[in-house]
RNA sequence: GGCCCGUUCGUCUAGGGGUUAGGACAGCAGAUUUUCAAUCUGCCAGCAGGAGUUCGAUUCUCCUACGGGCUACCA
């Protein structure tokens, strides 16, 4: 106790020793704040040529999914993301899942209750309830917090209990009127009055540890050497710290990572859409734009890069250069982003990832497949710029392979020039017929060759030939649409068009 | 309520005692164009408020306001 935290940091000893670790619980997808973790986590055990270390943190039994353990690890594999240590793949340092670790914590708690550092409690939760009640009924209290009534228990009184099967759990004993004090990379000096803080809970009735309990103890026996998280588990830290101290164990450097937000700046939740990587992932975003993109929020560069690769990123990226406010996901940024590795990337890559999507798609696409191997490498430059995401080039892709749909108020608009219309359909119909190597270039002179014939300006043409070819508005690059669909299939929908507006 | 943390364009951020406070997304306008995009150009827009320190504060200090976190046998 007479330790001070000063200088504690002091226990590495060179890069090579440098020991992260991500420790999600395993609830559930994992979500953008996490994985934002994760990654500069991540990066700084890559920059440091240190180890990332994966640990689950399971000790809520009634929270916990088994499956989203695998979801977690699918998620960090899908961002690019490996560890050195984890419950997959084990290490010195096992096992890597705090519900594998029950008797560890138990003996690390009784090692503390030997030593005078902490002691059983057999107050039950009710009581507790009531004791607090009373004591906020009190109109002076503001906060409550444990009366020690254990800690007064002599040691016959707490054989006696613990024989009788009463149920206990472990309480650290907090040291009164000390400055519990710490450097956090980010948030700078950080010092809290250890009376602030209860005889809190490190071991429940049930046998397991609570968080901040466990996470101390893991963070010593696996020697992680800078704890990296989020700027939720700042108050936190001064429980955790309690636990080193009691320990005797050195501090590991904490650095803290402003929170991520929804966009209207309360906790980012289910409410704010999607918040899990899965979710994007399956959206279409790719990795690369997702890890350039949390790579943003809370971090920068310089004052004015905004495109950076994972290389760059890898280079560039420094833990004392994160800020302290806390970020809105901007998801407009995010799609903006992603179209831009969307647009700047080779053809042949883009390709493999929509082949695959597509054939994820079985349900919504039945075409044949090895047609779209065929069209598909002429598709892309043309719908490459104009896509966001992997699924908006999917909505536009199977529009080649479906039965065009007509809206009826865009029927009805091209109506409004009906013999307009169906003039410079029949004109297409023939001239197009005409046509030997249906090509971009020549589809271009025959359509604009109707367009002067009929003294019609060109815009007016080409929205015809749209509307019939495509049914709508909008549409990808003409001349090459209809090169991919071929002469047969832009006649078809050129009279199937006529017919409908006759 | 208590404790801890934060506050630069709508958003992400750069900067930092003397700057025209910089960039990016979004928005708006224009150019280009067969449509939509993309692209290019331009525009709009910010130091939360109040004291203090100082020759001079957006920058340093304090207060207020606002926001967030923790305050559990959740993590």
């Amino acid at each position: 106790m007479e330790k001070t935290e000063k200088n504690t940091n002091e226990i590495i000893s060179g890069p090579e020793a440098i020991r992260v670790r991500f420790a999600p619980s395993p609830t559930g997808y994992l979500h953008i704040g996490s994985a934002r973790t994760a990654f500069f986590n991540w990066l700084f055990a890559k920059k440091t040529k240190g180890r990332f270390i994966l640990r689950i943190e399971d000790t809520d039994i009634s929270r916990h999914l088994e499956e989203a353990i695998e979801l977690i690890m699918d998620s960090l594999k899908w961002l690019g993301m490996s560890w050195d240590e984890g419950p997959d793949i084990g290490g010195n340092y096992g096992p890597y899942r705090q519900s594998q670790r029950k008797e560890i914590y138990l003996e690390y708690a009784k090692k503390l209750v030997e030593n005078g550092r902490a002691y059983y409690c057999f107050c039950s939760q009710e009581k507790l309830a009531e004791k607090r009640k009373a004591f906020m009924g009190d109109a002076k209290a503001d906060y409550y917090e444990y009366d020690r009534e254990c800690y007064y228990l002599g040691p016959g009184k707490v054989r006696e209990n613990l024989e009788g099967g009463i149920p206990w759990t472990i309480r650290l004993l907090v040291p009164d009127d000390i400055e519990i004090k710490f450097e956090d990379l980010v948030y700078g000096s950080i010092s809290v009055s250890s009376n602030t803080q209860e005889d809190f809970i490190i071991i429940r009735s049930n046998g397991l540890p609570t968080y901040n309990f466990s996470a101390a103890i893991d963070d010593i026996l696996m020697e992680i050497t800078h704890v990296i998280r989020g700027e939720d588990h700042l108050s936190n830290t001064p429980k955790q710290i309690l636990v080193y101290r009691a320990l005797n164990a050195g501090l590991p450097v904490f650095t803290h990572l402003p929170m991520i937000l929804g966009a209207d700046g309360t906790k980012l939740s289910k409410r704010h859409g999607s918040i899990s990587i899965e979710a994007y992932r399956q959206d279409g975003f790719l990795a690369e734009s997702i890890r350039n993109y949390l790579s943003l929020l809370g971090w920068s560069y310089d004052e004015k890069t905004t495109i950076l690769s994972l290389n760059d990123i890898l280079n560039k990226f420094d833990l004392s250069q994160i800020n302290k406010r806390p970020a809105r996901f901007d998801y407009e940024k995010l799609l903006w982003l992603n179209g831009h590795y969307l647009r700047n990337m080779p053809d042949k890559d883009l390709e493999k990832l929509i082949l695959e999507k597509i054939r994820l798609d079985t349900k919504t696409f039945n075409a044949n497949i090895s047609d779209i191997d065929k069209k598909i490498k002429k598709i892309i430059p043309i719908i490459k710029e104009r896509i966001k995401t992997l699924n908006e080039a999917l909505d536009i892709i199977y529009v080649f392979f479906r039965p065009v749909s007509y809206q009826q108020d865009f029927i009805d608009y091209i109506k409004t020039n009906k013999d307009t219309a169906i003039n410079v359909i029949d004109d297409a119909i023939l001239l197009l017929s005409g046509i030997r190597d249906f090509s971009h270039d020549n589809i271009e002179a025959a359509l604009r060759n109707i367009s002067e014939r009929k003294n019609l300006n060109f815009r007016k043409t080409a929205e015809i030939i749209r509307a019939a070819v495509w049914g709508s508005k909008v549409s990808p690059p003409m001349f090459g649409t209809m090169e991919i669909f071929g002469k047969e299939e832009c006649a078809l929908r050129l009279k199937a068009f006529k017919k409908i507006i006759a």
